[in-house]
RNA sequence: GCCACAGUAGCUCAGGGGUAGAGCACUCGAUUCGUAAUCGAGCGGUCGUGGGUUCAAUUCCCACCUGUGGCUCCA
């Protein structure tokens, strides 16, 4: 007999073998009517998969987060059986639950369209109104065979079962047999708050040599209140997406002649330049910036290893002497433009006889890179073929490592939180394409990881992310729509210092072999500021709006006071701009509330008289302040010296 | 790169085998206004590019380009 512990502390004594139902059975009718599924000894499975282990024994009510992923996953069998019913011939792929609801992959000769999913989603709820219960079965690789002998898709993943002793079990809903793990809820009535979103194409198992299934997602909630609510965030983060306030903000713009390359307007320009300067404030005392070029030849890149290791995403240059004296195509491409900035700093270190005094060194620029991404990986300005990083290459002494880790640690946390954003911490060790031996990848993760652990921050592991030169730390940071990117990151290279021969002259006077720290802050400053639009929804705060002061006359007879008003503004470096439109004072304070104008300056004849300026800021409608000019410009140009989080940044409807 | 979808005025979008339409923006005129759209007039597009079918193509077909959602990749 197996012992089953309730959370009570209570026990049910069960022979092995007894569907969980019967067990629940026993501890209320009601409690029956609202399980979704139960959890033994930790782990999740359904009311008719049969105990095999004792434990601890929970039943799985809507309110488990565990049940939101079960119901998920037999969504995805509804939309199977929903689509087998209209296009009998569909091969099934795979159908897991994921983060944000689930997905099936089929193999069908026609891909959906929308009004496919549309008929599929209708078929789905008389799939649910039919009620089919999700019937178990376990079965031997024979029997399932058998089972699938149609579903080409299904035998190869059968495969994977020979030799294992793993149960294969199959689950029924209705006409609809899958090979399936489980668990699942006990009949499809349960999934009631459901919506297809796409269809997407995606390889048979992930493999770009495999054919290419269709990829229907959908999402789905216990309750209606949940699913309209996610229905509604995702309508909020299209309103913030960074494509669409680039263009309703004037910030960027891409043009077909340059895939991949953004065009900086001049409102985009001022945004960027206050980001830029401001990295480059933190970095005046303790940072060397420099320029390197932008195109070498591919003698560098042979000598850094990118030649080898990253030639597929290099922008190769054709070199007209050695094409026409008769030199093949391959050996024509002898020029790159940089896809990083680390050989180039490596030169330029290695140019100079270093004394050991002057380290940690610290080399940070802003070039600009390029990389050539495949044309289906560009995506506005998170996914791009040129950018700038905030780069930075540190040449230290071994024993300086655990010291500059600390520091450009709290470099980096302390530049997000400027911008209200938290970050997490990833270890990514050596990845199977690398350079360098077994022996510098153990010192290296190990010089690293006891740097990062004796700053005693939580972090991920993971195993094979690293760079091709060196394990690293990445910084997550999520952005307002939940989404987490890799922006920041410190990459140990004990390779670079050796291919490049780098040497400082120690205590000792003897020559020495320094070690490198690559490191980004912003990821890259293209990308991070597609961050900053959707994090901020487009109302930026003040010290990086491109436009911060907006100043409105109520008429024309105090346009001489509000060019003066402004002219002060400007005097005192703040970026205003006089608004002497003939428009109603209605529509331009419109106008400027919809381009998230931090402050607008309202003047009438009272203001002119008393020289004060009426504040209105941003998203706070008619109430108002009334202050001295000279007051309004010392606050605004403190807030803007200390980078301050002001004014509050409206939500996307604004 | 692969699969699907899309591309019509500066923007958002409607339309559809017989050489195109709205709102906003823009220009001009009137309006000078106290906190989220004043009124009127006007300008503006060979309907992404190149082929094909057709008496006729922006509309149908093919290819390409760019974008979008994914796969893959990644800052």
């Amino acid at each position: 007999m197996l012992v089953l512990t309730l959370p009570d502390g209570a026990t049910r004594e069960v022979a092995p073998g007894t569907p969980a139902r019967d067990v629940v059975a026993t501890i209320g009718p009601r409690l029956l009517l609202a399980a979704i599924a139960v959890s033994v000894d930790g782990e999740v499975q359904d009311l008719g998969t049969p105990i095999r282990r004792g434990g601890a024994f929970q039943v799985i009510t809507e309110k488990d987060p565990r049940a939101l992923a079960v119901l998920r996953h037999s969504g995805a069998h509804i939309l199977a059986t929903a689509v087998r019913r209209l296009r009998p011939e569909a091969a099934i792929g795979f159908g897991p639950a994921i983060d944000d609801g689930f997905y099936y992959d089929f193999d069908v000769a026609k891909p959906f369209t929308p009004e496919d999913l549309e008929a599929i989603e209708e078929e789905m709820r008389k799939v649910v109104a039919e009620r089919y219960p999700f019937v178990r079965a376990e079965v031997t690789q024979a029997e399932a065979r058998r089972v699938f002998a149609d579903d080409p898709l299904k035998l190869e993943r059968l495969e994977d079962f020979e030799g294992s002793d793993e149960i294969i079990s199959t689950y029924t809903d209705g006409p609809f047999t899958d090979l399936c793990r489980g668990p699942h809820v006990p009949d499809t009535s349960y999934l009631k708050n459901f919506k297809l979103l796409s269809a997407a194409g995606a390889y048979w198992r992930g493999d770009e040599r495999r054919q290419m299934l269709q990829r229907i997602y959908a999402t789905a909630f216990f309750k209606k209140e949940e699913l309209d609510a996610r229905l509604h965030q995702m309508e909020e983060a299209r309103k913030r997406d960074h494509r669409v306030l680039g263009k309703q903000l004037d910030l960027f713009q891409f043009f077909p002649h340059a895939p991949g390359a953004a065009f900086w307007t001049p409102r985009g320009t001022h945004l960027w330049n206050a980001l830029e300067g401001f990295v480059r404030e933190r970095q005046q005392d303790d940072f060397l910036e420099i320029k390197t070029p932008l195109l070498y030849t591919k003698t560098l890149w042979e000598q850094s290893g990118h030649w080898g290791k990253y030639k597929e995403n290099m922008f190769l240059v054709w070199d007209k002497e050695e094409a026409e004296s008769g030199g093949s195509a391959e050996e024509a491409l002898r020029m790159s433009l940089k896809p990083m900035n680390c050989p180039s700093h490596h030169l330029l270190f290695h140019s100079d006889k270093h004394s050991y005094r002057e380290l940690p060194l610290r080399y940070v620029t802003f070039d600009v890179l390029h990389r050539n991404e495949i044309s289906g990986a560009l995506s506005g300005l998170t996914r791009v073929r040129q950018f700038s990083q905030d780069d930075c290459h540190v040449y230290l002494r071994e024993d300086q490592i655990a010291a500059e880790v600390k520091f450009l640690m709290d470099f980096i946390l302390g530049y997000y939180d400027t911008f209200g954003l938290t970050a997490r911490l990833k270890f990514a060790t050596r990845p199977e394409q690398r350079i360098g031996s077994d022996a510098l990848w153990d010192r290296a993760e190990g010089a690293l990881r006891a740097a990062l652990e004796s700053t005693g921050r939580p972090y991920e592991l993971k195993e094979g992310d690293g760079a091709f030169y060196g394990p690293k730390i990445d910084f997550d940071v999520m952005d307002s729509i939940g989404r987490a990117w890799q922006l920041g990151t410190i990459q140990l290279d004990y390779n670079a210092p050796e291919r490049f021969d780098l040497e400082y002259t120690g205590e000792d006077n003897a020559a020495h072999r320094p070690v490198v720290i690559h490191r980004a802050v912003s990821g890259s400053f293209e990308r991070f500021i597609a961050i900053l639009i959707e994090h901020f929804a487009g109302a930026f705060p003040v010290w990086l709006a491109p436009e911060q002061v907006r100043v409105l006359p109520i008429s024309d007879d105090v346009s001489g006071y509000a060019r003066a008003v402004t002219a002060k503004l400007r005097a005192a470096g703040i970026r205003a701009v006089c608004d002497e439109r003939s428009d109603t004072l209605n529509y331009r304070i419109r106008d400027g509330e919809i381009m998230k104008v931090p402050y607008m300056a309202v003047l009438g004849k009272r203001e002119a008289e008393a020289g004060q300026v009426a504040i209105r800021v941003r998203g706070a409608g008619k109430k108002q302040e009334v202050v001295p000019v000279d007051e309004f410009t010392a606050r605004l140009v403190k807030e803007i010296r200390t980078r301050a989080l002001t004014p509050a940044s409206a939500g996307a409807d604004a």
